[in-house]
DNA sequence: CTAAGTGCAAATGATTTGCAGGTAT
DNA sequence: ATACCTGCAAATCATTTGCACTTAG
């Protein structure tokens, strides 16, 4: 675990216990693994890595931890359509992502240049702009040579 | 129907015989619609506004020509977590969105510089960059002032 | 102790699909 | 004629929720 996923995770926790709410061992467990997770896990790959741990955590108390997480402010949440969604717990606020459309691996690329398109944005359109969602759609790296998909969230 | 419109129809129904699929009322109806509206409707607003024409028209109608005419390249899906997909007969490419919160209404902003950031980040990362999805949330002009919602397709 | 959390299974909402009868070509 | 379509209802898939039991504080 890095200084950085041990930060995060010290964030969620105490954020957690301001809350007035319970710090249950799933709940802790689930928030680690968003906390040092860099791959934007789904439900579904958080439920597996968990099931050694807590062999009978279930779906729901995954999406409700999730959930919690969001509304504490201490986790991003990254939806497609015909998909799960994938979260990032690393950097909990909106930011643009790569997605490798045949392996599912997604990265965070650097980009200046996004504030100013916003404003842009509002200033021609009038609207008051309070988020975004910018993804780009492509084959990463490994994927453009070898047919593999190995997926590594 | 505005000039602009009537292209397109006759693009999406020129696809369709081309394609060999039969050109149904019911299918010429929902690209009809798709070619003239504005406002990015959904599946149940096409299906209610080809009620009075069609009164037994079925959703699963809409949602099959409605992936017809994408797979003809013909129409655009801006698929949104929690809510249904919204369509684009008129603009059937990726192109950036303002989505308003409280009423629903997306609009499409002007926006140079996107060819130039798409070829910033497949450089900065090595993907093979083909497709994009780039939206803006907000509140419009008229959803600042008033809390009305007049959700306008 | 007791409000809150958990697992399970049933409910939800958007979209898809199987099937039996209808229609464009 | 006949392969393709349609409407209907049931099936899916991701996510949410109700409920009876368990547990953190």
């Amino acid at each position: 675990m890095s200084a950085a996923a041990r930060e995060r995770f010290a964030a969620m926790s105490a954020k957690l216990k301001a809350s007035g709410l319970k710090s249950t061992p799933q709940r802790l467990a689930v928030m680690k693994l968003l906390a040092e997770s860099k791959g934007h896990p789904s439900v579904d790959d958080i439920r597996a890595r968990l099931q050694k741990k807590f062999p009978g955590i279930s779906q729901a108390t995954v999406y409700r931890t999730i959930q919690l997480a969001k509304s504490l402010g201490e986790a991003y949440e990254i939806a497609f359509a015909g998909s799960g969604s994938r979260y990032d717990g690393r950097k909990p606020h909106p930011h643009p992502h790569i997605v490798c459309l045949a392996c599912g691996r997604i990265i965070d690329p650097e980009l200046r240049s996004l504030g100013e398109m916003t404003r842009e944005i509002a200033a021609a359109s009038g609207f008051a702009i309070t988020t975004f969602r910018l993804d780009f759609f492509g084959l990463c790296p490994a994927c453009r040579n070898n047919k593999n998909g190995s997926r590594k969230t």
